[in-house]
DNA sequence: CGAATGCTTGAAGCTTATCAAAGCTGGTGG
DNA sequence: CCACCAGCTTTGATAAGCTTCAAGCATTCG
């Protein structure tokens, strides 16, 4: 029970109560295994379950018929997959493993009971879903006017900061990016080749050291500095219904 | 009480009670005139009061300190502005008027009784942040992965459909589009001269016509079809607690 | 009527894409 | 444990799309 995904992200950011940790868990009752580049859910489907994310990374992405490709989001462990697609009546959008995974899935209907009886989760539902808002806000302000050196700069920080958050993977530093150049590529409107060059440069200026596919953040400042890095926002919680 | 623009605009989603309405019209008691590229928030700035458009378009913007400058939104009538920033302590963009405005501000706190008594309209908001979401994603698939041409295309057909879904300004297809060719190109990641180029392109291609700063769509499909535009998401309300 | 703002058009340049080939890496089977 | 293979990364050459700069034109507004 402790051991819930859901609880130990939520708890974070506000107080919960008994009741409300016990919502959680009944999401997180079940539980099944993916392999890396396992599809979770596709473009068009109806949504009838939504899942948690356990372990493991995965991606939200559009497809162009031409193959074109845009990965929208990532996905970490104690996210709600596809939280921000429960309003839809139709998935707009594929999901896959990046690394192999563990999901939770739950009916959708299984947030009514939580919407019906805790209005400071509702609340901090709420406040994550504009949480991710404001991230993506950011990401297109990165992928419409930075330079393709800044955005990756971008995306390390963004990731850094993510990872930092869950403590997972951390080590002085450096993190595991379970990413290819491709997938780099996909996410900040670039292509495989150009981001290879970019690493390159932004390693050999500095800012970062690699080792196969480990990076660590070598002049954090400079690099906050370069693409007017803020941080993840911060929640404000002093509107939430008392417990 | 009938010209509630939150009532309209949330009603055209789901079937609201007497009780519902009332929390909605309470938002909506105060009322301020803006002008036309009056600043309504700035970045930055601890956000204590949200605001109901009640008439204009407004946009939300960023700036980086060389001048670059990334659109990120347009609200309209009947929108909440930022109801997506409500989570967060401080603004993070900037928001301005595009056209003459009437706003409404009501303080953060106005919302509690709505989450407090009403898991139906709570479900209603979340839904409306999440299929902003969606739209968010749309652009950033647009951004990071359509050519310029398809870029204008996609912007004009959102607008579009977004001006039918009010009805305001609408006639035999045409629109007002209250944007400069600046704001277009910082709303998709190019410049004015380029977009400009483009505009004509996409005219001479028989594809829309334009008179002043009035557009009239000529050849939807085709429109559509080139920049695989699928309308606005559509609201799952399944789920929602009942009345 | 003049000033300001926005739109158009052309020329030149730069960032990034595309294409192609070679090097590397990690996983698999023998 | 080694050799192989598939997928990823690197590097170089060339090309395209978009930007920048600049000047002239149109429209609106005081």
């Amino acid at each position: 029970m402790v051991d819930s995904c859901l609880v130990a992200k939520l708890g974070r950011y506000a107080a919960l109560s008994e009741h409300d940790k016990q919502l959680l868990v009944a999401l997180e009752r079940d539980e099944r295994e993916y392999k890396k580049d396992e599809v979770v859910t596709q473009s068009g489907h109806r949504i009838n379950e939504l899942y948690v994310l356990k372990s493991g990374w995965l991606t939200s992405y559009s497809l162009l018929d031409d193959g074109r490709r845009q990965l929208l989001r990532l996905f970490y462990p104690g996210d709600i997959v596809d939280l921000a697609e429960i309003a839809l009546v139709r998935a707009r959008h594929d999901v896959k493993c990046l690394t192999p995974a563990v999901l939770c899935p739950f009916p959708k209907s299984g947030l009514e009971p939580l919407f019906a009886q805790s209005p400071r989760l509702t609340a901090l539902l709420f406040s994550m879903t504009v949480r991710e808002n404001s991230t993506l806000l950011d990401r297109i302000r990165a992928v419409g006017r930075f330079s393709a050196y800044e955005r990756v700069c971008y995306l390390l920080l963004e990731i850094g900061y993510r990872l930092n958050a869950i403590d997972d993977a951390k080590e002085d530093g450096g993190f595991r990016l379970p990413l290819t150049q491709s997938d780099i590529a996909d996410l900040l409107g670039l292509t495989n080749v150009y981001v290879s060059k970019t690493m390159s440069r932004i390693e050999q200026d500095g800012l970062i050291r690699r080792d196969g596919n480990r990076v660590r953040i070598l002049d954090h400042a400079r690099m906050v500095e370069l693409c007017d890095f803020n941080g993840e926002p911060l929640i404000d919680t002093s509107w939430f219904p008392v417990l």
